[in-house]
RNA sequence: GCCCCCAUCGUCUAGAGGCCUAGGACACCUCCCUUUCACGGAGGCGACGGGGAUUCGAAUUCCCCUGGGGGUACCA
């Protein structure tokens, strides 16, 4: 049974490049009928925020990445860890470090200085026991540290890059796997500690994470080692990167998933695009699909090497590819939220139909669900402001007698049955012997309040339901004459 | 600094020695549709970082250079 995992640590709300490494833990677990867990790694107290937690997991939810088995909290697994460490300590594996922040401070500048990687020099590796007490009744707190063998070579098949080799040396020396605490404790325990601990526990079968954990994949294959433990595939992404090029980060405005959902996005466009953040369908031309064919093709032998930078245009583009084919009833459904939360005053029951009226107008033209807030406005208020283009439009010589004959014609009941802007528009051209641009211009002016704008015909009838039209024709009339 | 990874149009990518005068998508430009804008449709512009080597033949293999990125915590 083949299990996947995401950790996500609750420091922020999930984060795009969380997200994606979600979707390929994922894709990957689905494709093999296999197990997708989530865990919520919350092992740095000072950081660590419920809120964030909650946030991870509707973010997930909310982009159709659900998960077989979690959240699991790595707080409330502290126990485990404490006694992984125990046996690291017992087996000699591991021991006490009593050395300060000033020190090793010091110890790196020199290094640096020598113009040598900064690294830990093992200096209390090998402590006696009266050392030990010595710095104990100074009240110094030890950290654990693990033991790396500086001749080590580390080696392992990553599923994404193929075969990667690490020296042990070059890994900064005996590795921290517990915080210092006192009087014989063991403190909190580190990352690296408790992910192999967790991974052995939950019985990952593979490691999907970005390629900015290569160096602790090293580290993290050592202490499977040291666990006599199986050990996991290891597959490393590429990173998603800003416009510069570098990893993107909160920094770079709009990353954490709550966000892309406020401003308008579709679950579905957004999941779909991360998905090609690094990664090709068979038939690379086909580059709209939803998840569960994706996990139909997916495999590393299609994932990148290189990052990949957020393209914005791209991530539009699909989205409305997905905006612009969803059935106008439940493109209503999406937009009424929107809508109030503008403010604009509308019976969801009982203007239904109006609204639906409204979406397929607006529809094709938005690239955000958010942006129907601006584009339908004219729709709500009484009477749009006039641009001046509008303005001018309106004192052309004709405008005037345009608007009322078109007035007129609203109110003259024998004429026609009920409203009807084509007949009324096709009357009005001919009796006053105008062109029909003329009339086309004015009236959209007088009825929008701009010369651009959504389809003239359906923005009349649409106004002229909630009896706006008359009233913005006579608001008009005042600027024409 | 040290270690590691990566390198095809502006961007995302296809390409696993001849099918490549390098294909697709986004963006951009032009035209069509439309008496507006948008949508939609049709075209166009546009790339194998450089140098060696292997080979009859290299975008594809190897080496060097250059460039970019990641990592170097008592964060995850």
């Amino acid at each position: 049974m083949i299990r996947t995992r995401i950790a996500p640590s609750p420091t922020g709300n999930l984060h795009i490049g969380t997200a994606r490494t979600a979707v390929f833990n994922w894709l990957f677990a689905r494709h093999h009928q296999g197990q997708f867990v989530l865990r919520i790694e919350d092992t740095d107290l000072e950081r660590s925020q419920a809120d964030y937690t909650q946030n991870i997991l509707e973010g997930l939810t909310w982009l159709g990445l659900t998960w077989d088995e979690g959240p699991v909290f790595q707080s409330k697994r502290i126990h485990l860890y404490t006694q992984a460490i125990q046996t690291l300590l017992d087996q000699g594996l591991a021991y006490r470090c009593y050395c300060t922040e000033a020190e090793l401070d010091q110890m790196r500048a020199a290094q640096q200085a020598r113009g040598e990687a900064p690294r830990y020099d093992n200096r209390h590796r090998h402590l006696t026991p009266e050392q030990q007490s010595a710095f104990e009744a100074q009240g110094r707190q030890p950290v654990i540290r693990f033991k790396i063998d500086d001749h080590r070579e580390i080696n392992w098949t990553d599923l994404v890059r193929g075969p990667l080799t690490w020296q042990a040396k070059d890994l900064g020396g005996d590795m921290v796997v517990a915080r210092a605490a006192g009087e014989g404790q063991v403190g909190q325990p580190l990352y690296n500690l408790a992910v192999v601990v967790d991974d052995i526990d939950m019985q990952i079968t593979h490691v999907i994470r970005g390629e900015d954990h290569i160096a602790n994949t090293a580290k993290q294959l050592l202490l499977y080692e040291a666990f006599e433990a199986p050990l996991p595939a290891f597959a490393h992404s590429p990173l998603i990167l800003n416009v510069e090029g570098r990893k993107l980060s909160k920094r770079d405005g709009v990353t954490s998933i709550s966000e892309f959902e406020q401003m308008g996005y579709m679950a579905s466009a957004l999941v779909n695009y991360m998905t090609l953040l690094g990664w090709s369908a068979p038939d690379p031309t086909q580059e709209l699909f939803d998840l569960d064919t994706a996990a139909h093709q997916f495999g590393f032998e299609r994932v990148n090497k290189a990052g990949a930078k957020f393209d914005w245009d791209k991530l539009n583009w699909i989205n409305t590819q997905y905006l612009h084919n969803i059935p106008v009833p439940k493109l209503t459904d999406l937009l009424i939220p929107y809508w109030e939360s503008a403010g604009y005053k509308f019976d969801p029951t009982a203007d239904r139909a109006w609204l639906e009226q409204l979406a397929a107008l607006i529809g094709p033209s938005l690239t955000r669900l958010e942006e129907a807030i601006a584009q339908s406005q004219l729709f709500f208020i009484s009477v749009p402001p006039l641009d001046p283009e509008a303005v001018a439009q309106l004192q052309k010589p004709g405008a005037l007698s345009v608007l009322q004959a078109v007035l007129s014609a609203l109110e003259d009941d024998q004429s026609f049955s009920k409203t009807d802007p084509p007949a009324m528009i096709q009357q009005v051209t001919k009796t006053l012997g105008v062109k029909k641009g003329l009339v086309m211009r004015s009236l959209r002016a007088a009825l929008t309040g701009a010369l651009q704008g959504p389809d003239l015909i359906q923005s009349w009838l649409l106004l002229n339901q909630r009896g706006l039209d008359r009233l913005r024709l006579q608001k008009a009339l005042e600027v024409a004459g």
